[in-house]
DNA sequence: AGCGGCACTTAGGAGCGGACGC
DNA sequence: GCGTCCGCTCCTAAGTGCCGCT
């Protein structure tokens, strides 16, 4: 790294023309959703810009001695590797983690990547290639892949029963795959350029009732949408069980009430919250007794929330969760493994012949909206979705999956092959915003949009020096120019989603979603000036986050914003002739493709690899290394200000340790006196010890008390520095996987430790990066 | 031109279960 | 062996941005 003083943010020169990387300029005040404070953001210094590297390249050599084989402590699980004769277990990568690095793949002489034996061998995942345009029917087939082999033990009976009746063509995937990589680095950059839609194209419109079911209709987009799919076939969605009523009674003044059970369950829905603080907000209650007085009819003898005392029915579903919990672990399994047994088939969808993990195939069950912040709509019933709610989208041939719901059918059945989705349903809050069943992490259909999300971030790369150039130009505009405020007001803005990492910020609907901004409807009074070049920026961002942080920025900067906030009210719009459309039609002129929201992507991933690739060492053991990652994975969520909230026993978790630590301190100050009276020749007071200790013996266990000593303070810190951050958000939907597997095959580091499973699968595609692949 | 629908991505919290410390 | 804690996964809310319609 760079000497300190080129971490300090330079004031208020455009010194970032010729860098590429984000400059985080240090921060003066810091304050999150809690209490806790940020650490200070330095400036990155920059790193060599490296040559792209495609991840497809197979000439590429894998490193030997990254990863260590299943160590007893995480062993892998027996069915990720159980159905392997000819094939590595899956993706090395993929076995749990042990702490020394180990052998990379060493068995396996093959120079196939690792997520290409990934993608074949992993049997519960079959890969549909990336390329998801291949056609099917060129394909020859020839010997059947094994798909069940990496099931987990539980799932494998049943799933055997629902095998779809699919060709896993073994070969045909291969060729695939294969040409899914040649294809690949063409289509990337071309992939956007979606032609225009025909006018016939709104038959499926919301609100426009199609046509009865319209089983054989062709797909509602016109045909020169790109298709995502040839074949598709699901099992449709797993519904809710139906509610059992308990028959406990609530209190009204005081008297017990009989309620239908539909009014019970929506009293239930209330009760089941008595210990959050919603049952306190009044805009929470007064949306739910809107709702619930509707069930209970006017005549009702319930007229008044306040008078209401739901604690019987809260006490029954206490005991109720109390009885769960006393269950007996065999128990518990087997309820666990009968639901599975239920939804195994729901799990899986068969896309263009490849099986493929389904998301979120549950219907959300009815329950209270629960808004983030200032929700208007918090405590609105979220009534039963019920399957003349839902619409399938299937491919033409597939068989159209049964209603689970005796005597009750789809809403439609919809053959769209230029959507993702499998299934949706309207919101019952609100029905213009739509929920959607889609495909899991791992799919190829969702791996090819990551993995084109980071290349167009990095495409970025290439163009950010004259970005930073043309906005740094603008902020000086003369006002007799031409639409000069609206450049200005662009220019500010591109600055501001640049260097700290804002939200684009559309347009919101006030009276059904909560308060919020981002960089386009900022207000006036979420900036505050502070002369001579800071500016303090206090919003509610998304999910209401509280972005609160003071910014040095450039002169021109602090004055255009002084500028466009001369003679506005305080909840004014500061950009007032912005909008993200307009903003994102401006930075197209700039990058085919560019949004406002690729900035993020790019200065969270440029900010992870230029931090990794300064401050890993040489020396230093693996933890050290992993420690290092979770550093610039903090300053990543800094950047991005992803928050969460303290944990809830966070203050007497640290107490504990700070009593530890005085406890430890008190057997230090013993083991002194000891030290000292047996240098002196007396006997020691020791007040348990058996037999005096020679000094050496009491010089040890006060170096090993030290120690804990050292390691609790360090373990306090720690917590303390990361009470308030969110790492995974940022590992999840900003750096590029790429990033982080080639430094850890640069670095002896296993993946799993810094991976998790879930992530693992997600990111299959960036396993065989090459060990050089910088962003 | 701007509005709204649609499709998909990004987000924090709840809750569960396995690891860990005593 | 038992309780605690903490990481992981699930859940679903809340964003972004494109596109077509008016």
């Amino acid at each position: 790294m760079a000497d300190q003083n080129s971490t300090i943010p330079k004031p208020s020169q455009s010194d970032h023309e010729d860098d590429d990387e984000p400059l985080l300029f240090k921060r003066h005040n810091t304050a999150s959703k809690a209490k806790g404070k940020m650490a200070p953001l330095r400036a990155i210094p920059k790193a060599s810009t490296s040559s792209p590297v495609s991840s497809y390249d197979q000439s590429k050599q894998l490193p030997e001695q990254i990863v260590p084989s299943a160590s007893a402590k995480h062993p892998a699980p027996a069915e990720e590797n159980s159905d392997y004769d000819d094939e590595k277990p899956l993706c090395a990568f993929m076995k749990a983690g042990s702490d020394e690095a180990g052998d990379w793949d060493s068995e396996d002489d093959d120079n196939q990547p690792l997520s290409s034996r990934y993608l074949k061998g992993k049997g519960k995942t079959p890969k549909r290639p990336l390329d998801h345009q291949t056609n099917i029917s060129e394909q020859s087939s020839a010997k059947k892949p094994k798909v069940l082999g990496s099931l987990p033990k539980n799932k494998q009976a049943s799933s055997t029963k629902h095998e779809p009746e699919v060709d896993y063509d073994d070969s045909r995937l291969a060729h695939r795959m294969k040409k899914a990589r040649s294809v690949n680095k063409s289509s990337l950059t071309t992939k956007k350029k979606v032609p225009k839609i025909s006018s016939s194209s709104n038959t499926f419109k919301k609100g426009k009732k199609p046509d009865k079911v319209s089983k054989d209709q062709p797909s509602s987009k016109s045909d020169n949408k790109p298709k995502k799919w040839t074949s598709l076939v699901h099992n449709g969605v797993v519904f809710p069980p139906p509610y059992e009523p308990h028959g406990v009674k609530m209190l009204y003044n005081g008297k017990p009430i009989d309620l239908t059970t539909e009014q019970e369950e929506v009293a239930t829905m209330f009760a089941m919250m008595t210990d959050t603080d919603y049952v306190n907000k009044q805009r929470f209650r007064d949306n739910f007794w809107m709702d619930w007085s509707k069930l209970l009819g006017e005549e009702h003898v319930i007229q008044n929330l306040d008078a209401c005392n739901f604690q019987p029915i809260y006490e029954w579903w206490c005991q109720e969760k109390e009885k769960k919990k006393q269950m007996s672990m065999e128990e518990k399994k087997a309820v666990k493994e009968e639901k599975l047994k239920q939804e195994e088939k729901y799990k899986w969808a068969t896309i263009d012949g490849v099986k493929e993990e389904v998301q979120s195939f549950r219907v959300e069950p009815p329950g209270l909206f629960r808004g983030r912040g200032e929700q208007p709509q918090s405590g609105r019933l979220k009534r039963r979705i019920v399957p003349s709610d839902i619409t399938i989208n299937i491919g033409k041939d597939a068989p159209v999956p049964e209603c689970p719901i005796p005597g009750k059918s789809w809403k439609q059945i919809r053959h769209d092959n230029t959507v993702s989705w499998l299934a949706c349903w309207g919101d019952p809050i609100s029905e213009e915003k739509t929920k959607y069943v889609m495909l899991g992490g791992s799919s190829s259909l969702r791996g090819q949009s990551d993995k084109d999300k980071y290349e167009k971030a990095r495409e970025l790369k290439d163009y950010i020096n004259d970005i930073r150039s043309a906005y740094t130009r603008a902020f000086t505009i003369p006002s007799k120019e031409d639409g000069a405020n609206l450049k200005r007001q662009i220019a500010v803005a591109t600055y501001l989603i640049d260097r700290f990492a804002l939200r684009a910020g559309n347009k919101k609907d006030v009276n059904e979603e909560a308060d919020t901004v981002g960089c386009c409807t900022l207000k006036v009074e979420n900036v505050k000036a502070i002369a001579p070049n800071l500016l303090e920026f206090d919003f509610l961002g998304k999910d209401s986050i509280k972005y609160h942080q003071t910014h040095q920025v450039e002169l021109p900067v602090y004055k255009a914003i002084k500028q466009f906030q001369n003679g506005k009210s305080s909840s004014d719009k500061l950009f007032d002739q912005l909008d993200t459309n307009i903003l994102n039609a401006h930075l197209k002129e700039l990058m085919p493709g560019l949004t406002a929201k690729v900035f993020r992507t790019y200065n969270a991933s440029i900010t992870l690899d230029n931090m990794l690739n300064e401050k890993t060492k040489k020396e230093g053991d693996v933890s050290a290394r992993v420690e290092i990652y979770k550093n610039a994975n903090k300053k990543v969520a800094i950047l991005c200000n992803h928050q969460r909230t303290e944990p809830k026993t966070f203050g007497e978790q640290i107490s504990k340790l700070n009593k530890k630590i005085e406890d430890l301190k008190g057997v230090m100050e013993d083991l002194e006196t000891d030290l000292v009276k047996e240098r002196k020749g007396k006997s020691p007071l020791n007040r348990k010890q058996k037999k005096n200790l020679t000094p050496d013996v009491l010089e040890k266990k006060m170096a090993q008390t030290a120690k804990k000593i050292e390691a609790i303070e360090s373990k306090i810190a720690d917590k303390e520095d990361k009470k308030n951050v969110a790492l995974e958000t940022s590992k999840v939907n900003y750096l590029d996987p790429r990033i982080t597997v080639a430094w850890c095959k640069r670095h002896e580091v296993p993946i799993q430790k810094i991976f998790s499973k879930i992530q693992l699968k997600k990111f299959a595609w960036a396993m065989d990066v090459d060990p050089d692949f910088r962003f």
